[in-house]
DNA sequence: GTGGTCTAGACCACA
DNA sequence: GTGGTCTAGACCACG
């Protein structure tokens, strides 16, 4: 997989990696079981610091997203427990903003199918 | 309106003003051509600092959210442009999430459409 | 409240300042409200690095035993969660040794009110 | 016996296996005499390194819960000191936890003697 | 060779 | 002036 980090944005690169590798989960072009690179792989890949790489991972591990044992690098994992308060924030507040944009209510349910369609999320 | 602000938080304080001065305004809760309170009285107000009220007023102001005089009076206005990219994104992000989180499409549809009718969002 | 830091030891520092935070706050030498010390005074009176003192303040936030608001430094604050599987383990493990040690299951419990008194637990 | 790795978890193997050793004995479900698998049965069973394996009967030994002949048979030992300081101090901070988790002083007893009764830890 | 820990020092967003 | 983020590089525990 590859991530796209954008380093002049206000959004922390750890964050984005965080955010790059739950969409890619999602969509299953990481499945559960499968290995990322480690630490150094991935901060040498992304020209970034070792630290932030670990970041990273480290929250993805708190989510429950990934597993980091001793032995090996990272593995992909499926969360078992339900969605934060922060997600269901950031939904409610980004359908507001659709909506202030002049979206209708038809619309943006269809845009919410159409981002499963292109995520590939199944059903 | 009244807001609620959360100082412990990970979101920053201009942030969450925004936010919710622009669910506020899509739920019909302000109305364009409304005034909003001054800096100085939304500072005092909500015990913040005057320049992070002014931060949060020059978020909302180069999102087209709201227009400010000379006089420091901010009124609110619906925004031409369409939505940015952060919002698709942000919604895109929030979905995978929900998806990860054990949620079917179905299920996530009605979730959005449960929140248009919570945030009185319209048609 | 004073520090005692064991660099040579194998539990991280970072660890070692939760641990007694924690020990602080059931022992009523910390109260809720009370503010810590921010990470750059508590890191140059340990003389230890920023970072350091930023992950102390970061597990023990993530604990809910402070909030690290954008304002001030930490503060002290009651955790509203009950206690976690590491707790209990722990506990367990403990007293496992204590009973191998020679103990008897009414020493050890004396030992743990002992302990309720030296801390100044209350009731 | 049968052991219960976590290998994801962020307490180290050998530590895992040192831990509930020691529970085993305190249950009784390890004898003083009895014999413990070579280091190389154990790895092999456990799918561990031999080292890790290793490490876990050199830290027994030296804790006095274990001898080791020359022929790599480790036997079960009752340790002949009383308990390290680490042990206080863990019981110290777990009761600590306990107490700021919201449970009182009897029920933390109460607790302790429930533990006793699991392990079944005697009198 | 892996991730975890720590250091020394820098920059920036926030308030 | 606060905490958050990031860098460059080091050491160590673990396996």
């Amino acid at each position: 997989m590859l991530l796209r980090l954008d380093f002049s944005g206000d959004i922390p690169i750890y964050q984005q990696i965080r955010n790059q590798v739950v969409t890619a989960i999602a969509s299953g072009q990481l499945k559960p079981g499968e290995k990322l690179p480690t630490v150094r792989a991935l901060a040498e890949e992304c020209g970034i610091n070792m630290m932030t790489a670990s970041k990273a991972y480290q929250l993805l591990k708190s989510e429950g997203y990934i597993t980091t044992g001793r032995r090996d690098g990272a593995t992909v994992r499926l969360p078992a427990a339900g969605a934060g308060p922060e997600t269901l924030e950031g939904l409610r507040l980004r359908i507001c903003e659709l909506r202030l944009a002049g979206m209708g209510k038809d619309e943006i349910l269809a845009l919410c199918e159409k981002i499963f369609e292109e995520e590939a999320l199944g059903k």
